[in-house]
DNA sequence: ATAATCTTTGACACTGGGTGCCGTTTTGCT
DNA sequence: AGCAAAACGGCACCCAGTGTCAAAGATTAT
C-alpha cells in the first residue's frame, strides 16, 4: 500500500517550496538587494508562478522572516518556570538558551541582519515580531499576583527585558557575529537586574 | 510695500497643505479605517492632486506621524545636561517632561494610537522612529567614558529606557488616556532604576 | 506694474506588491 | 483506474509610489 511514513507528499511539497522560495529569496536579496528583487525573480528563480508564491508567504517582507513562527514557539518551551526559580531567573535562562541557537546559526542570522538592515520597513517588521515575545515574557513575570500594579510592571519588565535582548543582539552583529553571545548577553541582562541608578559597577 | 513680515507665501502655503493633508487623512482614517482610504480620496480632500499630496508625505504612514521631527528635536533638548544631574536623572526629566506633553495633546494621541494599532506596519513604522530617541538616550547615558564596555553599556540601558517608556505610554493610552501619566512614568522608571531581581519591592 | 526667473503643481504613464477569480492540474484516497 | 479535494497559474484588477514634463504660481529685479 506504500502508505507515506510520516507527512503526506502534499506536507512535504509545501515545506520543499518554502525552502526553495527563501533561499531563492535570500541569493536574489544578497545579489542586488530587498527593494531591487521583484517577487516575479524570486518566484522564478524558485520554479513558482508569483501568485503561488504569495500563497506560501503572503508578503515579500515575509520572505525575509521564515523562521519567527518556530523562534517564538521555542521562547515559550523555554519559559516555563523551573522549581526554586525567581521569575527573572527564568527570563534570564531563557534569553541566554536563546543565545546559544543564534550562534549556532551565526551565518543565517547575519545575513538576515544585512538585509533587514538595508531596508527600515523591515526593521520595522521585525520589531513587530517582537511583540509577541514580549508578551511571552511578560506572562513569565506575571506568576500568581494578578493585581493591575503587578501586570503592568510585568509589562515594563518584559518591555525592558526584550529592549536589552534586541540592543544586545544588534552589538552583536555589527561585530561581525564572532564575539561569544552568551557571555554578551549575561553581562547586560546583570546590568538590567541590578538596576541603572548607579553609573559605574 | 505690504512685505510678508516673517514668513514668505511659500512656506505659508506649505504649511497649510500639509495641514490639510494631515486633517484629511485622520477624518478618512477615523472614518473607513487607514487601509480602506486611498490616497486619491485623501488628496482630493484636502483640495490636492495625488501626486502632489506625495511631495508632501513621502508615503500614506508618513501621514500618520505628522510631528516625529518636532518630538525628536524636543528631546535632544531636553537631553541637555543639567549640573549636579545623573546621567538617569538627566534621563528621568527628560521623560517625565515628554509625559506631560503627551498629556497636553491627549486627543491627537489617542487618534494617532488607534490608527496605529489598526494596522500592523505602522506599528513597526512607530518602532523605527523610536530608534531615533533611542540613540538620543544612549548619547545621554554616555557623557565621558568611551570606552567600548561603556558604550555598550549606555546602548543597552537605552533601549531598556525606550522600551519601559513605550510600554507606559502604551499602558496609558490602552486605558484611555485618564490617569496622570507622571506619576506612572515615575513609578516604571523607579522600577527600572532599581532593578528587576526581586520580585517585589 | 511688468517681465524674467525659479519653484511648485498636476496630468500621464509606468513599476511593483498584493488579491479575487476561475479553469486546469496535481494529489490523496478508494 | 477513477473521483473529490486541494493546489496551481494565468488574468485582470487595485493601490502605493515615482519619473517626466508642460503649465501655473510665486519671487525678485527692473
Amino acid at each position: 500500500m506504500e502508505v507515506p511514513i510520516e507527512a503526506g507528499l502534499r506536507e512535504k511539497n509545501t515545506e520543499e517550496r518554502r525552502a526553495a522560495l527563501v533561499e531563492a529569496a535570500y541569493a536574489l536579496f544578497a545579489q542586488k538587494g530587498y527593494a531591487a528583487a521583484t517577487m516575479d525573480e524570486v518566484s522564478t528563480r524558485a520554479g513558482l508562478s508569483r501568485r503561488t508564491a504569495f500563497r506560501y508567504f503572503a508578503s515579500k517582507e515575509d520572505l525575509v522572516f521564515p523562521h519567527r513562527e518556530a523562534r517564538l514557539a521555542l521562547l515559550n518551551a523555554l519559559l516555563a518556570a523551573r522549581a526554586g526559580e525567581t521569575p527573572f531567573e527564568t527570563v534570564r535562562r531563557a534569553c541566554l538558551a536563546l543565545a546559544r541557537h543564534y550562534q549556532e546559526d551565526r551565518a543565517n542570522g547575519l545575513a538576515q541582519f544585512r538585509i533587514v538592515e538595508s531596508e527600515p520597513s523591515l526593521l520595522g517588521r521585525e520589531l513587530q515580531f517582537d511583540r509577541h515575545s514580549e508578551e511571552a515574557i511578560e506572562r513569565a513575570f506575571l506568576r500568581t499576583d494578578i493585581s493591575a500594579r503587578a501586570r503592568r510592571r510585568a509589562r515594563v519588565r518584559a518591555a525592558a527585558v526584550i529592549g536589552v535582548v534586541r540592543a544586545t543582539l544588534r552589538e552583536w552583529l555589527e561585530g561581525g557575529a564572532t564575539s561569544d553571545l552568551v557571555r554578551l548577553g549575561r553581562e547586560t541582562l546583570a546590568d538590567l537586574e541590578h538596576g541603572f541608578g548607579d553609573t559605574s559597577d
